[in-house]
DNA sequence: GTTCTCGGCCG
DNA sequence: CGGCCGAGAAC
């Protein structure tokens, strides 16, 4: 006989995620239990870290116990790797080195409907909750974006972006603004491609044929050249971001010198 | 080769 | 003490 290792449905994660507890049966640790998530491809899982590495940045495990497989909104604030963006350093007026996205947080780790689903007598309920959280949108409601702009901490307007000529916008407002808030929307929203408007008839009336999950842009190719372009300015992002990072730990180590020096005197 | 399991390190 | 992961055992 063997023994049936229960897969058990994990409350914080969606169909499909399993967890596992295995109770070690010999040893020094005889007693002690393993948790294991498996992702729906049947994938494992054996550690907090790996599960984040896996799924990246668009989730945020802060408080998610790995043990429980549930998440503990109190158990938060201990976190040894606070954010940067609390106290101290902003008092003080120090740039927010802090590279994490802001993730909203939700009873589970992924993106889910706020609208609940429930089932009432007599009635037919849709059950597909992955098609659930597709909400009706509203057309065009990219155009709410507009005036929207990104500040650095002295609250100076950032320079916006500049679009490659390849990108054209779509629909009432064809403003280079309201289509780099259409696009940087679209990435953020969706794990789904972005094309653009593929259909040509939504460039004649989009009021009619617009595809309402595509943000309001023309269709788009992407070359290589576009590419190296890019991972060129990544690399340059990325020295410029290590250089602030390295030019911020020697300023905090001087400080903290400074401060032990200053309560010795 | 892959999967399972416990040891042991490190915070 | 518990999370995490290496590595030997098992398959």
């Amino acid at each position: 006989m063997i023994m049936e290792r229960k897969r058990t449905d994990c409350p914080a994660l969606p169909p499909g995620w399993k967890k596992e507890e295995v109770i070690r049966k010999s040893g020094l640790s005889a007693g002690k239990s393993d948790v294991y998530y498996y992702s729906p491809t049947g994938k494992k899982f054996r550690s907090k870290p790996q599960l984040s590495r896996y799924l990246g940045n668009t989730v945020d495990l802060g408080c998610f116990d790995f043990r429980t497989g549930k998440m503990m909104p109190g158990k938060m604030q201990k976190n040894k790797q606070r954010l940067r963006s609390d106290n101290l350093n902003m008092i003080k007026g120090k740039l927010d080195l802090n590279t994490a996205l802001p993730i909203r947080q939700t009873a589970s780790i992924f993106k889910q409907p706020v609208t609940k689903v429930v089932s009432h007598p007599n009635n037919k309920v849709k059950t597909d909750l992955q098609k659930a959280t597709e909400q009706p949108r509203q057309l065009f409601w990219e155009k709410r974006l507009k005036g929207l702009r990104s500040s650095d901490v002295t609250e100076e307007v950032l320079r916006t972006m500049e679009l490659p000529k390849g990108l054209q916008s779509i629909g009432p407002d064809s403003s280079d603004e309201t289509l780099l808030s259409a696009i940087a929307s679209a990435l953020h929203m969706s794990s789904a491609p972005i094309t653009g408007q593929t259909s040509t008839a939504a460039e004649k009336n989009p009021a009619i044929w617009l595809n309402s999950s595509q943000p309001l842009c023309k269709a788009f190719t992407v070359t290589d050249e576009d590419i190296r372009e890019q991972e060129l300015k990544v690399h340059q992002a990325r020295r410029c971001l290590e250089d602030a990072l390295m030019a911020d730990s020697v300023a905090r180590a001087a400080e903290s010198t400074r401060d032990m020096k200053g309560r010795a005197a």
